[in-house]
DNA sequence: ATAGACATTGGACCATGGTCTAATGTCAAG
DNA sequence: CTTGACATTAGACCATGGTCCAATGTCTAT
């Protein structure tokens, strides 16, 4: 089996040497190997298991999530409906992440269509909107209670 | 004019005084005035200040975007085409980071509908494609670049 | 042997937006 | 005068995901 520097495994999942260190610190990785001269060697397999990291994050996943889905994806007793359990709570965390932001855009643009872009500040409805002249209330920190209605409602996970 | 402690202000902002101290570290809100004993005294008026931040932090600005916005707020030679400029920024910003997230989702979603959620996680889909052995690229880390082409590119619903 | 590329460590630092603590001082009520 | 609620400060700490640094050691090629 082909053995691996720190630097070849980091560059074979496009992270630095830094990244494999922190990943190392946080238990994404188990400390590997030394050689005599204390060098990290990483055999072949690791290189999945970095990029395993590595997509995972690109799928939204924070790395204590990644580090559930490792347990998981090493464990022959887990089940698949465990991965799907993670998997559609962070589906759930992205719909409810997307209506949110959803519903702050659609104020925000809203507020903006308002404004005519000219003349000076003193009469601009946008930090009129900010300062509480505004006859909306979505824009106001109770907004994520009950206003307006037009947030998706069967989204209701606030995880994290 | 009446005068307020910070914990009056904070309380009729909705912050922690924590908060109101943190904020004028930042710049946000400027030194108010002190009592003979060191105390804050903040006039009336500092409470639309105070709330101003907060409702654009709610509308998704960050400290040092309303940073910008309050010194907009302040110079009476700021047009309203400055702030705007601002607020159109912010809103490409939201359609981005929703767009993206859009693409995530799916791809999750994806993903997740071919997981039986039934046995042991050995040939887990979900697992499977963050490992890399996916057909769809778009799980990998380029995949902002160009993938699939099925992420709806420019035109980012904002409706849901 | 020596240069240059690679590795090691611990710890500081970045941005974001606060929160909390400790030690101390002040103000109003009883 | 004491009690309790409020205020002050500097600085540590939280989570997130790394990045950078210095001082030092090792490996490889010439």
């Amino acid at each position: 089996m082909e053995r691996l520097t720190i630097g070849k495994l980091a560059k074979r999942a496009g992270v630095s040497t830094d990244t494999v260190r922190f990943y190392e610190r946080c238990g994404l990785l188990k400390p590997p190997e030394r050689t005599a001269s204390n060098y990290r060697v990483y055999p072949e397999k690791e290189v999945r298991r970095l990029q395993f990291i590595v997509r995972a994050k690109n799928l939204g996943f924070t790395l204590n999530e990644i580090k559930d889905l490792l347990t998981l994806r090493g464990d022959p007793n887990a089940t698949k409906g465990q991965v799907k359990a993670l998997a559609e709570a962070k589906i759930a965390d992205l719909k409810a992440r997307i209506a949110e932001m959803q519903r702050i855009l659609a104020t925000l643009i809203r507020i903006t269509e308002t404004c005519s872009g000219e003349g000076p500040t003193d009469d601009c409805p946008i930090l009129a909107a900010m300062e509480g002249n505004e006859k909306h209330p979505c824009i106001h920190a109770d907004a994520e209670e009950s206003c307006c209605g037009h947030h998706s409602s069967e989204t209701s996970s606030s995880g994290g």
